[in-house]
RNA sequence: GGCGGGGUCGCCAAGUGGUAAGGCCGAGCUCUGCAAAAGCUCUAUCGCGGGUUCGAUUCCCGCCCCCGCCUCCA
């Protein structure tokens, strides 16, 4: 109460960039706000042409409804025939001045709790509709016809096909040749909600400590389509997954060296089984798949010590290809320095062969929440994970 | 009730008309000051009942269960 819109908004977009960083998403080109006044133009501009051709009309209430009536293919991407929807209960029909109980609105006359969030209309004092706002934004960008188009499927009615409607109503073209309706996030068997209070927000999860890529690790290993259930544990097995990757790279890595050669396991070129798994809409789990048949063959090599170093640069080569769409290469983790010191202590230790300061200085780093390991390169390392 | 998406090893998850990828966990072995880690190896007959077929987890029919949407919060 009391704060500007803008004031009130900032907050959730900053952090929402921060996630994007968090989870290695690359960034968009454009990120458009519904509120910029060229987007608004746009989406009154829309309206008009709309209420022109006597598809938008005004109502008494002031707010200008997009006709249903006048676009057959209502309801035709959610399959939905229209004459035999079930009240749902939801809708109470006294409340609006429509036509038609499916018209929705295209702009909505301001009332008192908007407060001081509204614009300047043909149509009075209002703000636009939810749905215009994506079309406007949407055609502003990227012309009359978007290629591919994504959303959840729960908005696939009725905000995608308010969409259709708008957009092929004022531009005359097919809006959208390809939908991307992904599937929910369900939380420990129950779908994500507030009320059930059943989430985790990304601050939750890294403060349990548990990394960006993990998460993202978790997040990318079901096929977009499908729900995914998030849980704790498929972090943890995300997290041995990865450590195993990181292990398979280090691995190569010390091994490589001298020109890049190419491996007779790998002829057949696995960073393109990878990504033609992907290209069958975007087939994750099969693409995964091929990486680990990948990285047990080369490992089985290297035991054999019949990977060469050239091969194995190759090898990396290959691999950047597919880290390139996975980005799972590891964070730098920052250390305490006072766990740091203990580190240093501990190793002096280890070389004097006093095990059992060595033991007690590991037992006072996992105190600390840190998991040492020793490796043959030397300690290693990793944040424990919390519960 | 309508429409859509699912039910595959303890957990997660691909896939195909000819007898089931992969990940995690577990077990065994190797390695190792110890502990880990890491590497290798091993582990399913695909919700239920019919049908089609030489052969079905994969096709058809019926049923059961789960999830989502069914109109103005964006």
């Amino acid at each position: 109460m009391g704060v500007r819109l803008a004031e009130f908004t900032a907050k959730f977009k900053e952090a929402f960039f921060e996630d994007l960083t968090t989870l290695r998403l690359r960034k968009a080109q454009h990120y458009p706000a519904a509120t910029e006044p060229r987007y608004i133009n746009r989406m009154i501009e829309m309206i008009r042409s709309l209420e022109a051709s006597d598809i938008a009309y005004k109502a008494e209430d002031g707010s200008v409804y997009f006709r249903i009536s006048r676009f057959p293919d209502y309801g035709k991407l959610a399959h939905l025939n229209l004459e035999e929807l079930r009240p749902s209960g939801r809708i109470n029909n006294d409340e609006y001045e429509k036509e038609a109980v499916g018209d929705f609105a295209l702009w909505k006359a301001w009332t008192e709790e908007d407060g001081d969030v509204y614009w300047d209309s043909p149509w009075g004092r209002g703000r636009p509709g939810w749905h215009i706002e994506c079309s406007a934004m949407a055609t502003a960008l990227l012309g009359p016809q978007l290629d591919i188009h994504c959303g959840g499927v729960d908005n696939m009615f009725p905000h995608h096909e308010a969409e259709i409607a708008q957009s092929e109503c004022v531009t005359g073209k097919q809006f959208v040749r390809h939908w991307l309706h992904c599937a929910h996030l369900m939380v420990d068997g129950q779908k994500m909600s507030k009320s059930l209070g059943n989430f985790y927000t990304l601050r939750d999860l890294l403060a349990r400590g548990y990394s960006g890529r993990e998460i993202r690790f978790s997040l990318i290993t079901v096929h977009y389509r499908l729900p995914l259930n998030f849980t704790l544990s498929g972090l943890d097995s995300a997290r041995a997954a990865l450590m195993r990757i990181d292990a398979w790279v280090s691995r190569l890595r010390s091994l490589s060296g001298g020109t890049p050669h190419e491996t007779a396991i790998e002829a057949t070129t696995s960073a393109d089984r990878f990504l033609s798994a992907l290209d069958e809409d975007l087939n994750i789990s099969g693409a995964m798949g091929h990486l680990f048949d990948w990285l047990r063959e080369s490992n089985r090599a290297m035991d054999l010590g019949t990977l060469s170093p050239g091969q194995a640069t190759h090898t990396l080569e290959e691999f950047q290809r597919i880290n390139h769409i996975l980005a799972f290469e590891e964070e730098k983790i920052r250390i305490p320095s006072e766990v740091q010191s203990l580190v240093e202590e501990r190793q002096r230790a280890r070389a004097n062969k006093n095990w059992a300061l060595s033991d007690e200085l590991r037992d006072a780093i996992a105190a600390k929440g840190w998991l040492l390991k020793d490796t043959k390169l030397g300690p290693e390392l990793t944040m424990a994970a919390g519960r």
